[in-house]
DNA sequence: ACCGCACCCTGAGCGC
DNA sequence: TGCGCTCAGGGTGCGG
């Protein structure tokens, strides 16, 4: 679900929660592969760290503690970070949704899919992990330890240039818009924002990446700059489960140009927006903006 | 090296 | 009501 916009609102936001603090005290779901680290080393490690900072490398966050050692999240598809007391519909399943009074506003309960619960020695806000999917990540990275994950990572999307997209491009025939989800590429961009760049760019996501050329490949980094930013400061894009940490709605999912507006009219044009796949994902563009 | 596809997992929404 | 199917903001690992 969640890509670099809806990642960064979710760092800005959590940050004051875990910087600063000491825990006191983790609980888990069981083992399984959402765990990086086994739950139980994870929890024995963490006890009496104290978390010195909160960073974003493309979807990736990274908690740094005091000895050194650094906390791997990544949400995934349904990952969703958040501190204690929120409450949002989207927390709830769909009977739990409908058996509620309209006007209800239950603050969240951990449920089977909450899978890292951080207590502090504060006592103040727990901050919880949900993840219903499992497709997200949890790990310890130890002191000096590198992670090829993070290494492999290309130039973060907001810091990228066309150049940087425009090598990686040549002698490439997959469609560009395949290239533009590469996380060793670019770093960040996921599904919604690389159609809805590549509309702005009036590029067809289709076109074989080493037929784009370098003034194109500036104007859809500049494009896919442009959407992420606005959609950090709209909130991000709630589409199906992601909130902000508050529990707040996003609001870039009432922006969209293209994604997920199949046979819809196109806003500039009115022309039907249409769907493809590409690389087992979903692409939406407009065939009149986007010859 | 590159490329397409299956797979990881759970739930919502649809047609019948 | 219920069953079976398709789909979903991501990433990895496998064959050809």
């Amino acid at each position: 679900m969640p890509e670099l916009p809806e990642v960064e609102i979710t760092r800005r936001q959590i940050e004051p929660l875990l910087v600063g603090r000491k825990i006191r005290r983790v609980e888990t779901t069981k083992p399984s592969y959402f765990f990086l680290t086994p739950p139980a080393l994870l929890a024995k490690k963490l006890v009496g760290r104290r978390i010195t900072a909160l960073e974003r490398l493309g979807k990736y966050l990274i908690a740094r503690l005091d000895d050194g050692s650094r906390l791997l999240l990544h949400l995934g598809m349904t990952g969703q970070l958040f501190g204690s007391g929120v409450s949002s519909v989207r927390l709830l399943s769909a009977a739990r949704r409908s058996a509620l009074a309209p006007e209800a506003q239950p603050a969240f309960e951990p449920d089977l899919h909450t899978h890292l619960r951080l207590y502090f020695a504060d006592r103040g806000p727990v901050v919880l992990f949900r993840d219903v999917r499992k497709f997200g990540k949890c790990g310890l990275l130890p002191r000096d330890g590198a992670d090829e994950r993070l290494e492999k990572l290309g130039v973060d999307a907001l810091s990228a240039r066309g150049e940087d997209l425009f090598k990686a491009a040549a002698l490439r025939k997959i469609p560009i818009k395949t290239l533009l989800l590469d996380q060793s590429v670019i770093a960040g961009v996921g599904n919604i924002y690389a159609d809805e760049a590549l509309f702005l760019a009036g590029v067809l996501p289709t076109r074989p990446a080493k037929r784009v050329t370098l003034p194109e490949c500036k104007a859809i980094v500049k494009a896919a700059k442009r959407v992420m930013r606005r959609s950090i400061a709209t909130g991000g894009s709630s589409i199906s489960d992601y909130i902000q940490p508050d529990g707040r709605d996003g609001g870039y999912q009432d922006e969209r140009r293209v994604y997920a507006r199949e046979g819809e009219p196109c806003r500039a044009c009115r022309t039907k927006i249409r769907r493809v796949v590409l690389g087992g994902r979903s692409t939406h563009f407009c065939p009149r903006c986007q010859p």
